[in-house]
DNA sequence: AGCACA
């Protein structure tokens, strides 16, 4: 941008301006994102006009295009952003030209720095702007259907789940996918911008997990899924475009007939999720079982990693490549790899939160060779073995960081101080606290005589008969509101806490009628049966699967003298004087020997005594088996203490709009219709997290 | 912001 390039738009446009390009200021921070753009000006210019009304039409001109696209900038593909000047700019331009302060002015802004945007009266203000990242995306997608996607949520759902109203975003103005400088092909991420804050929290939320299918006829439907990671808050400074159509044209789903409109819409903006010959793409692939891991800390290897997904699932595998911060696990079953996906989205591994997506293609046959293989039942209540991860990390992190023999490479050590900075001090005394103790524990030297123990334990129970018995209470609940209100002040779970938030005000979700909004008794009433389930059943459980998979490829079983990844660290001994923890149900197997006689958290539960296997399955199952009814309602209630421990459960309102819930046979989506979908297809995933906006 | 290995 400089003064000359600011008045050749000018022609263009046909605007009788005056222009003003101010220097750039000396603290350019957010400039020097843009790489190679050594930005001698600030990166926009203040335009004076003649007067307000020719002002208001250069900014009509520009913010609401005929086309209905967003402008870009003449010769280049930045967003064409044209607001009110804030009253010092404008001051500034007519002091410069030594001109009559004008009535109004206008600023085009090219880049991401600061701007402008008008609210409206006349008065200029500074205009925050909110991003979030989406990465994943097919390589065809543009720029305005990120924009239709977030603005018609309907376009975003997928069709192998219950409809859900998501409130469409009328504050996402602009999407900008990132494009490789050379060949000018998207990276396949990108960013969505809200001008509004809480649009931003809401799509976090409400978009994670989401599926936008295209609605085949009998070919393979291509899908889409947006899924939140947890990251800070992208810093507010940024740009609020004025771009794109400035009211949400939205009309709720009607009748069926409508929803397959808008399905049909939907196909022809995500159509370009199929290939260019009709296959589909990566993760479409039902085949496809492999989670790739982002944002991996080096520090984690691959039983490290495993430790975090074995809950999930049988997995057929684990690789960490060096030196690529990434890994990917290869699940047996798609369904698994999905639920991992969905659950473990930003977790903190190893000190970083990791992103996961679907990996790239694999060979068919290899896959259909695998899903022949043995196969283990998989617990819905994986999660809780992960939170078990976070429970680990939590006390550990509180505890002395123990010198652990490394059970990997020492490149790769399965516990290090670094791998457990995840977590805050304050969460892990939170995570104490709602394990009823009454502090950390203080430091103990028993590390790996707990180890053995643990281990000891475990084979112990390993070779107890299999037991079914309901879940017991064997912690008393400290899942409070008021918990809930001071922990929405912390760190990183902040996202989560906001959705917990969520949860207790189903108005906010529910507000706007939708044919596909739950009777709002009726969910009342799930709610508040979910929540008394938590609250009698906010212990810790035990995460059964987490030890019954982990045969696939662990036919012994770790020697006590390796350390436990995460998941399977045993409890350090120094809390148990402090241990409020109710003694164990006669019934409650216990691993873990850290707190003698008041066992904390683990409960050996076998899966496979409720899901005798008898049905070996020919493919990756992607499809709705899941847990029992009753597995699914604890899995339920396990969410609230999951949840602060973890970010596991990013999605329970998807869950409570659509699991298999009474209401949710009221679906307007006709069940073959799922069946038929999730049986031909997969999905393909967009990944959310906070967009990282250049530090100012 | 990252996709290995066969």
């Amino acid at each position: 941008m400089d003064a000359e390039y600011a008045r050749q738009v000018c022609a263009l446009m046909r605007w009788e301006a005056r222009v003003w390009v101010p220097a750039a200021p000396d603290d350019s921070g957010p400039n020097a994102s843009g790489g190679s753009q050594a930005a001698n000006n600030a990166g926009y210019c203040v335009l004076t006009f003649g007067g307000g009304a020719a002002a208001n039409a250069a900014l009509n001109q520009v913010n609401n295009p005929s086309t209905g696209t967003p402008m870009t900038m003449p010769n280049s593909a930045r967003p064409f952003v044209l607001a009110w000047a804030p009253a010092n700019l404008a001051a500034a331009a007519a002091a410069t030209a030594s001109a009559p302060s004008p009535a109004t002015a206008s600023s085009i802004q090219p880049t991401t720095t600061s701007t402008f945007q008008s609210n409206g009266n006349g008065h200029a203000s500074y205009a925050k702007e909110y991003s979030i990242f989406v990465g994943d995306l097919a390589p065809e997608t543009s720029n305005s259907d990120l924009v239709a996607v977030f603005r018609n949520p309907v376009l975003g759902l997928r069709n192998d789940r219950a409809p859900k109203f998501i409130r469409p975003f009328a504050s996402c103005k602009s999407a900008k996918i990132m494009l490789d400088p050379v060949t000018g092909v998207s990276r396949g991420y990108g960013f969505v911008r809200f001008t509004d804050e809480a649009d931003q929290q809401r799509a976090l939320i409400e978009m994670h997990g989401l599926y936008c299918l295209s609605r085949p006829r009998h070919q393979a439907p291509a899908s889409v899924s947006v899924s939140a990671a947890i990251a800070g808050p992208a810093s507010g400074a940024g740009v609020g475009y004025f771009s794109g159509p400035t009211d949400p044209v939205y009309t709720p789903p009607g009748p069926l007939t409508e929803e397959w409109k808008h399905h049909a819409h939907a196909r022809a903006i995500l159509g370009n999720l199929i290939g260019p010959n009709g296959e589909q793409l990566t993760s479409t692939d039902p085949y496809n079982t492999t989670v790739f891991v982002g944002g991996l800390s080096p520090l984690v290897g691959e039983e490290t990693l495993r430790t975090f997904f074995v809950p999930f699932g049988e997995i057929h595998y684990v690789k960490v490549p060096v030196g690529k911060h990434c890994g990917f696990v290869q699940f047996v079953r798609k369904a698994d790899a999905e639920r991992a996906i969905e659950k473990m989205q930003g977790f903190p591994v190893g000190g970083s939160r990791i992103r996961l997506s679907w990996g790239r293609s694999q060979c068919k046959s290899f896959c259909r060779f695998r899903a022949w293989s043995l196969l283990t039942s998989c617990s819905d209540k994986a999660a809780q073995a992960a939170a078990q991860a976070a429970q680990a990390a939590a006390l550990q992190a509180v505890a002395v960081p123990p010198p652990q023999p490394q059970p990997e490479p020492p490149a790769a050590p399965a516990i290090t101080p670094a791998m457990l900075t995840g977590m805050t001090q304050e969460q892990a005394i939170l995570l104490l606290q709602k394990f009823g103790l009454s502090g950390p524990p203080s430091p103990s030297p028993v590390h790996s005589n707990g180890s053995a123990h643990a281990a000891e334990g475990f084979q112990q129970s390993q070779q107890q008969p299999q037991q079914t018995q309901p879940q017991q209470p064997t912690v008393p609940p400290t899942f409070t509101e008021d918990n809930l209100k001071v922990r929405r002040e912390e760190g990183p779970f902040l996202h989560n806490e906001q959705r917990n938030a969520y949860e207790v005000s189903p108005t906010s979700a529910g507000s706007t009628f939708s044919p596909f909004s739950p009777d709002p008794n009726q969910r009342g009433q799930q709610l508040q049966q979910t929540q008394n389930q938590s609250q009698q059943q906010s212990s810790l459980h035990a995460p059964p699967d987490m030890l019954g998979t982990r045969r696939d490829s662990y036919s012994a079983l770790p020697h006590p003298s390796k350390a436990y990844a995460p998941g399977f660290f045993p409890i350090p001994n120094g809390g148990s004087g402090s241990a409020k923890i109710p003694a164990a149900t006669p019934t409650t197997r216990v691993y873990g020997s850290g707190f003698a006689g008041s066992p904390p958290s683990l409960q050996i539960n076998r899966y496979q005594a409720h899901h005798p296997q008898t049905q070996p399955i020919s493919r990756p199952n992607s499809g709705p088996a899941r847990g029992s009814e009753r597995e699914r309602e604890e899995f339920d209630s396990m969410h609230d203490l999951n949840g602060t421990l973890a970010s596991l459960d990013l999605d329970r309102e998807r869950e409570l709009s659509v699991g298999d819930r009474p209401w949710s046979l009221r679906s307007p989506l006709p069940k073959s219709v799922s069946e038929e979908s999730t049986s031909s297809g997969g999905s393909v995933q967009f990944q959310m997290t906070m967009g990282r906006t250049p530090s100012p």
